[in-house]
RNA sequence: GGGCGGAUAGCUCAGCUGGGAGAGCGCAGCCCUUACAAGGCUGAGGUCACAGGUUCGAUCCCUGUUCCGCCUACCA
């Protein structure tokens, strides 16, 4: 669901932008997922009883690619299915040959300028998947674990010091007890030593600002190969302590760790440990303790930090670029919250460990010389970093070359895409023409993974930023605000979305959920109800079609420019604004008010509205040509402004209808190439004109559903105006009066007397009658007024508040108080025709 | 531990730079009116989480509180 949100928003923008006339480009790809892909594929081959390394590395790579054919094109199918137009020519994939080269080219360079460069240290470690992770690919979470007190007796002594710990079985790799330097109870005892539990190795006790005296006991075990905390205690402390590495990459202890643990699960041995502590009475107490664990993020399993060589990336001097470019506004994120945690994280960074002791992927480009002949090769530790395979080493000359068997970070060569995919480091066209890119749209949750390098990276090799907006959207949760994930049973899938409601509906949803800054709740209800609105849009298209006279039609469209009547000229004003807010909601990114624009527009004053008015007019000598020509054409701009939103739809009807060149605008022979609405011309008059005739409709239609009476029984209606423009637009329009509210005749004019029988709406332009001829109900009648004049007094005493107030009066902008004036006035005169028609309506209930 | 976001109609959510709050669904009433009952018309529903403050005026700005959610972090 993440993916559809993602792909929906920039197909929206690339639809717009693509009818708004630039020359767009969205470029779709993969990358090859290192890890996760690799985990998939080593589960098959275990249900085959088969495993990587039996298997051998270009067997198994072979596989992966089989896998890759076979499922690989699942997601594209599902872009390819929500509609997203792609240039589907230049699908790119992480791992194609040009991308490869330009990885290779990058590795290289920052290995020359010596930014990359490999370390023996403490690393995330995931003993499931057999790799070292990066911070990032690290997730914690809060756990309900036991903090175990365990004596640790002093040598020579039968005193003993108290240590606490949430991993017992790491006490094997212990090599010192730290304590805080001024800690009074165990000034003592630096610099003594203990004898470590079970082991009876000697230890000693140190001092360590970082120490808590107030934690646990105050004095803690060191295990500076299994601790990140302690490996720094380790590095610090004068002489450096030893790191006894305990527990292996398996998850499952070592020879260092003593016979009778060596080979044990890390759990199952730490169960023992306590035992044996229990047994020995070295266990002074348990208690209950939270403290939060790590777990590999593509599989769940508790991370082991492991001494382990690796590489690194420096990435200090990029993230300096990368957030120079973003403050200066070089690099804009929307929304601007998100600055905020990059800039957070930019500032943190540390080094990115880069090498992943997997198979799938970008195997790393050093190689190491077995021989090491001469002095300088000794001198370069006999690794050779090269662009090319070598055939032997370029320092001594042996061909005793061993390749690096690890292979990069799947996010390394994602950090390149935005120039790797248009043909870096070659010079192209395409990098001419597109680098910059205009914007990535993107979930939160890959700001660091992903876009973060990205900007880092486009900054080293490209020396700009690679994209000018970054739109953060929202993640997809399920109905119940969780996240959606597997385990948890409650995963949407997209493709059964589009079978069940059809793809617009499913696109349309998720664009009018997308507000800014909000998780986005998806609900299946929300689909079906834009559903609805396809079949409205449908259905409206259908009633245009069913009216188009070829013959005549052709005359319409042959007669050019053609006046309109005050219903066009109102919905061709609508339009005019509905297009003028979707192009500034979408360039701002606002998705869900450009969609509730056109859902507005097209619903409830095209169809409602227009389309109803129109139905009076259609048979008409006089209008029908204007009418079709009218119809005709806000239809085809409503298809086009709705087309980034509902691609598929929108087409099929544009390619029923005929269409209508207005002055300059394009008609291709696609929907999707044709000009995008905007600064389309308003008629204010037009608007003002026909608020008098909803101000006549809605108040003989509230009447009538007040008062419960039936749309089968046709109206007789009265309309005083009090202006000889109300009066005059009514006169003139008194069809559609008739049609809308479903009235007979309609007296209209400012010297009309109320009927007697007749019930009131009291409008700022005009009072409406209805007459009841007889059935009036004198009481529901009354109703309706009390009502309808409690309201305006409420409103009156509001401002008669605001009004009386001096402070108010003062200080208020000018504007503001002429306005309430205004407002205040024309309430006082609403409230005295109510009272007019009350004290009509009691004479009448009193002849009764 | 630090940071961020949310709390608005029965439900899901809008509400731009402060001037008496809106939509969709649901609900109630009247309707199969010749595009559409997957529809039309009308209506009922909110001390905008709580307490203070700034202001002539606060859903909006500030402070604090409560309840959710998330990110981040090397307290054993």
């Amino acid at each position: 669901m993440g993916h559809a949100l993602n792909a929906v928003l920039q197909d929206v923008l690339i639809r717009w932008k693509r009818m708004s006339g630039y020359k767009v480009l969205w470029l779709p790809g993969t990358d090859h997922a290192g890890i996760a892909t690799q985990n998939v594929v080593e589960k098959q081959l275990a249900s085959e009883g088969l495993d990587r390394y039996k298997l051998g590395r270009e067997a198994f790579i072979e596989r992966v690619w089989k896998w890759k054919a076979e499922y690989g094109g699942k997601i594209i199918h599902q872009l390819k299915s929500l509609g997203a137009s792609c240039d589907w020519s230049r699908e790119r994939f992480t791992l194609d040959e040009g991308l490869s080269m330009a990885v290779r080219e990058v590795f290289v360079r920052l290995y020359e300028e010596g930014l990359i460069y490999r370390d023996d240290r403490l690393i995330n470690w995931c003993p499931r998947c057999s790799t070292a992770l990066s911070d990032l690919e690290v997730e914690h979470e809060e756990f309900e674990g036991n903090l175990a007190y365990i004596k640790y007796t002093l040598s020579n002594s039968s005193d003993h010091i108290t240590v606490a710990t949430t991993r017992p079985e790491t006490m094997l790799g212990d090599t010192a007890v730290a304590v805080h330097p001024d800690d009074s109870r165990y000034k003592d005892l630096i610099g003594k030593s203990v004898d470590l539990p079970l082991t009876k190795r000697k230890i000693s006790i140190i001092s360590d600002n970082a120490v808590d005296p107030a934690f646990g006991t105050g004095a803690v075990k060191v295990t500076p190969a299994h601790d990140f905390n302690d490996e720094a205690i380790a590095k610090r402390h004068s002489p450096p302590l030893k790191f006894i590495t305990v527990i292996g990459k398996d998850g499952r202890m070592t020879e260092d760790a003593g016979n009778r643990y060596a080979g044990m699960d890390r759990y199952k041995c730490r169960r023992l440990v306590l035992n044996d502590l229990k047994e020995q009475k070295l266990l002074e107490k348990g208690e209950k303790y939270k403290y939060s664990l790590s777990h590999c993020y593509r599989c769940k399993t508790v991370i082991e930090p492991l001494l382990t060589l690796q590489w690194y990336l420096n990435v200090k001097p990029l993230a300096q670029e990368a957030m120079r470019v973003v403050r200066e506004g070089k690099i804009k994120i929307v929304p601007k919250v998100w600055e905020n945690t990059y800039f957070a994280w930019m500032e943190n960074i540390k080094d990115w460990c880069i090498s992943r002791q997997i198979w799938w992927g970008h195997r790393i480009p050093a190689w190491y010389c077995q021989d090491k002949k001469s002095e300088k090769c000794r001198m370069q530790n006999g690794i050779v970093v090269s662009r090319e395979d070598p055939v032997e080493c370029p320092y001594c000359g042996s061909q005793n070359l061993i390749q690096d068997e690890d292979v990069l970070d799947t996010w390394f060569s994602s950090a390149l895409w935005p120039f790797s995919t248009l043909g870096w480091p070659d010079k192209t066209v395409d990098l001419e023409t597109f680098y910059p890119t205009t914007v990535l749209v993107t979930g939160f949750d890959i700001i660091f993974f992903w876009v973060a390098r990205m900007i880092m990276m486009g900054l080293k090799f490209m020396e700009d930023v690679p994209f000018r907006d970054v739109y953060i959207h929202a993640l997809v949760r399920d109905i119940k605000g969780q996240k959606m994930s597997k385990s948890k049973g409650n995963v949407v899938d997209p493709l059964t979305m589009m079978d069940r409601y059809g793809t617009d509906a499913f696109r349309f949803t998720l664009a009018a959920f997308a507000a800014q800054g909000r998780d986005v709740k998806f609900s299946e209800e929300r689909v079906e109800g834009y559903r609805h609105f396809v079949n409205k849009l449908w259905n409206a298209s259908r009633f245009i079609m069913m009216n188009l006279q070829i013959v005549e039609t052709q005359r319409a469209l042959a007669q050019g420019p053609t006046v309109f009547n005050l219903s066009a000229r109102w919905i061709l004003s609508r339009l005019a604004v509905t297009a003028d807010n979707i192009n500034r909601a979408l360039d701002e990114y606002r998705f869900n008010d450009a969609a509730s624009d056109i859902y507005q527009f097209i619903w409830h004053e095209f169809c409602d509205w227009y389309i109803e008015m129109v139905k009076s007019d259609i048979k008409s000598p006089e209008y029908q040509m204007s009418v079709i020509e009218c119809l005709l054409y806000t239809l085809d701009a409503s298809l086009r402004l709705l087309h980034p939103f509902m691609p598929f739809v929108t087409e099929e009807i544009w390619q029923k209808i005929p269409h209508i060149r207005r002055e300059k605008e394009k008609i291709g022979e696609s929907i999707m190439i044709s000009e995008y609405p905007d600064s389309l011309p308003r008629d204010y008059q037009a608007e003002e004109d026909m608020s008098y005739i909803i101000d006549a409709v809605t108040g003989i239609r509230t009447i009538r559903g007040e008062l419960n009476v039936p749309p089968s029984s046709e109206l007789y209606a009265a309309i005083k105006t009090y202006s000889r423009k109300a009066e005059e637009i009514l006169k003139e329009n008194v069809l559609y009066l008739r049609k809308l509210a479903n009235a007979g005749e309609i007296k209209i004019g400012m010297d009309v007397e109320k009927p007697e029988g007749s019930a009131t709406c009291v409008k700022s332009s005009m009072e409406i009658y209805v007459l009841l001829k007889g059935v009036l109900n004198i009481e529901a009648e009354m109703d309706r007024l009390k009502k309808a004049s409690s309201e305006v007094e409420e409103s009156i005493s509001f401002l008669n508040k605001k009004l009386n107030n001096e402070d108010f009066l003062l200080r208020a902008p000018k504007e503001v108080v002429d306005k309430e004036k205004v407002k205040y006035e024309e309430l006082t005169m609403r409230k005295e025709r109510i009272t007019e028609s009350m004290k009509k309506l009691k004479e009448v209930g009193g002849e009764k």
